[in-house]
DNA sequence: ATATTGTATTATGTATACAATTTAATCCTA
DNA sequence: TAGGATTAAATTGTATACATAATACAATAT
């Protein structure tokens, strides 16, 4: 009996450490609102909540004020929270800042990074090139996005990558809506080319601005989407 | 009578509500880590900060994950918080996302702002002149972080505004630290001529440029001073 | 019929009680 | 006496009960 309990020390640092229960809770929200189950605007009635998911009110709500602080709900005092609706304006505001950020990763990167590193992203950016040509949305998007998390997180700041991070998660599906127009999605392709190229080159400056150029750009598309979606709902 | 419902509309939406028990908590705790009283490193234990306070442990620990949020107190489960430590490597990675945020805050402002907010902020920039002319640090630093905030906020982006506002509560009292050395006061006061010329000349790339490097530079004389002080404590 | 006030219901905010986990202290055993 | 296990204390995590504020509804008056 003693020999069971003993063994938790002996093996991995932290195996065994699961997620605590208000981190779940705060994913599981995060998936439900990705997902669309719960919209924007939808009031969030804890006690509904909480028996779906089968737990209390204390570790929900921990979870609630987590997503909170992302931006991803809005709370009123005494009045609830509803999941954040985001208008055309804060979208564009919000890739401002991101890629404001990602113009700062990108340098950071391509001064930092070791060979080895730049020729693993290469690899990414040709497989993300051949879902293009396949025509292959889905895969594209997932590379895209891998992508530029690499991209930040060879930056190797901590800050830039958490803040990043959360900003991104702000975004949520939206993102999916950059890629619905078909020339986008070729000239995004084509500006991922050309920064790559810049950061083979080490040419730190000019991979930066065209990052931050990208990212703009995208966060423009994805707005002009959702006003699209807005006057005219499905 | 309805008329005087309408007028709600026309005056100010919502004066009377004030803040939530947890928020303000935050707001003690945060002022007692800037203050000194929680030094860095020190346990955070429940009970004890209630009982000083005089509430429950529930919005207590409300609080307790905002500042964690904030990235001003670690939090490892079941184990307790502690007021975040920052190494001199972690406060130039701070400074270094702040002054991209800035470098872009500085762009947008001198690219929406009306002339005579501009005229505002020059007003800001000779009182901090004079003060340092004076020899008034304390003053000084208050008008230049009144500067640095007012720039951000001129920006108009909420998303920014918001971003800067939570990394600049990680520096906390260690900005004071930036002027410790008199030549770099000097140089930071010249800077900021330079930057606010920039700004009035409506040059945005370049009124950005200085700002991202001026920020950058504190960032490096903050992180400079932590190592002196950690390798030799008063 | 409309508007306003009072009441009931519901949901959120706070406090407390209970459970689980970690940290320490004590008591063996080699 | 040192090492280690076992137990005790303390602290965090979770659930629930209570308090308070907001909303919905109904009744009354204008």
């Amino acid at each position: 009996m003693a020999r069971a309990i003993k063994k938790n020390t002996d093996r991995k640092p932290a195996p065994i450490r699961r997620k605590t229960l208000p981190e779940e809770i705060a994913d599981h929200l995060r998936q439900m609102i990705i997902d669309g189950v719960l919209k924007e605007g939808d009031r969030i009635v804890e006690t509904e909540l909480c028996e779906t998911l089968n737990v209390s009110r204390t570790p929900m709500r921990e979870a609630i004020k987590t997503l909170s602080h992302e931006g991803l709900i809005k709370h009123q005092p005494n009045r609830g929270a509803r999941v954040a609706s985001i208008t055309p304006l804060e979208m564009s505001q919000l890739f401002e800042v991101i890629s404001s950020l990602e113009q700062l990763a990108t340098e950071l990167t391509v001064r930092t990074s070791k060979p080895i590193d730049i020729k693993r992203l290469r690899v990414l950016q040709d497989r993300m090139a051949a879902h293009h040509k396949a025509g292959e949305r889905k895969d594209y998007f997932a590379l895209n996005h891998q992508i530029h998390l690499r991209i930040v997180s060879m930056s190797k700041n901590p800050i830039l990558i958490e803040t990043h991070g959360t900003l991104m998660s702000r975004a949520r599906h939206f993102r999916y809506w950059a890629l619905a127009d078909e020339d986008r999605w070729v000239e995004a392709m084509a500006e991922h080319e050309v920064i790559m190229t810049a950061i083979e080159a080490g040419d730190a400056p000019r991979a930066g601005q065209l990052m931050k150029a990208h990212v703009l750009r995208t966060g423009e598309v994805v707005g002009l989407s959702i006003k699209a979606a807005t006057n005219a709902p499905e």
